[in-house]
DNA sequence: ATTTACTAACCGGACGGTCGGTAGAATTGT
DNA sequence: ACAATTCTACCGACCGTCCGGTTAGTAAAT
């Protein structure tokens, strides 16, 4: 059935992309302590042994989902937002392409933030080092800003985590089939991150 | 040990409510699956067949826990709220009530929103339909905003959404021995809901 | 004598993981 | 060209462990 020679340098064959996605949906649905090992091969139409000439163990299963999906939110994320110079661009780049990556279809990234506690502590460690990266270079973003008095005053810390908490609560409600779409949505998060609720009528603008 | 005499109606004797709260935060710190009965039954020091005394099943232990959080978050949150008349000073009241109760040491109210999958359809039912509530009071509350003019041009569903998504992330970052207070950081998470992140000299109000 | 508040011992079942084996494709020896 | 060998991709059956939950019994209090 194959069509191509193996290539020469392969990280990932056929195989074992197909059983990290299907997995992770899995995973995403059920939780991963709820989901059995046979589950997961029998949705890749495997049995558990076969499953296992694939994998190590679960939790290696779990770490490779979030590895994957590290890699993702750095290219698809943080890597094209770092070449931004202007720090207000940059935020919206963030939260726009971040929210997009959380309405898509792939469910690894929503593991990323689910799952942790599935992991052994070595292996947790590394995934919350490469989160820690994230977290100072939109703080970082936020501090520019502050520099550049064109942030309320707030505490940056904080509004790292709101921004957080805006964003990575959004694939527990958002439903493709719904009548928001996922651009409208992340178009009006980025609007309330920036500019808040209120008209700015009743607040008073400080300079 | 017993001082007090058993009152006629007492729906919660001393003991449960024991079990109750270490249960929660058993589950809060291991995740519902990933707890043992038997590790509920050492921490309360009893053996596992001692524990069964109390409670019926895993899932109603559960059960209850939320229970008893839906009422903690009427009775906290939403009933006090519902008398504010103003709807700004209403939605304030919202984030500095649910924010309190999310920072204060009993951890019920997080498994609120952690462990929802652990229920039976018909008690996980129950509970969503206690939640939709909320959710109703507070998109209303902003709805409220919106015919006042009070409220920037933002879809109402999605900025209730971003509002819950601040307050539910915060029991995941905030450690009460840091140097930032649960009161600060619900003052801040008011500002920023409210206000937004930027300068209002670059975002131009509208009447 | 009965009820309360437990315990030690146990049960069926599911889980993560392993093992011996094998059909068929690919590779090699001649 | 073809047989012999090796390798890839799997499967059925099984293992030890632990889990949620039960049962029979008991010491102390009422």
């Amino acid at each position: 059935m194959k069509t191509s020679k193996k290539p020469a340098i392969a990280p990932e064959c056929d195989r074992t992309i197909d059983i990290y996605t299907k997995a992770a949906e899995i995973f995403h649905e059920q939780g991963f302590d709820a989901t059995s090992m046979s589950n997961i091969a029998a949705a890749v139409d495997l049995t558990k042994a076969g499953l296992y000439y694939y994998i190590e163990s679960k939790e290696d299963l779990l770490f490779a989902i979030m590895n994957y999906a590290m890699e993702r939110l750095e290219t698809m994320v943080i890597e094209p937002s770092r070449e931004i110079a202007d720090p207000e661009a940059r935020l919206r780049s963030i939260i726009e392409r971040h929210g997009r990556l959380l309405t898509e279809g792939n469910k690894a990234i929503t593991i990323l933030t689910d799952e942790i506690e599935g992991l052994k502590p070595k292996h947790r460690r590394q995934i919350l080092d490469r989160k820690r990266v994230y977290f100072d270079f939109v703080r970082g973003t936020l501090d520019e800003l502050g520099t550049k008095n064109e942030l309320r005053e707030v505490n940056t810390t904080v509004a790292t985590f709101a921004i957080f908490g805006m964003l990575l609560w959004l694939p527990r409600w958002f439903k493709p089939a719904g009548r928001l779409t996922s651009e409208d949505i992340i178009a009006e998060l980025g609007k309330i991150a920036t500019g808040g609720l209120l008209n700015g009528s009743h607040e008073a603008a400080r300079a």
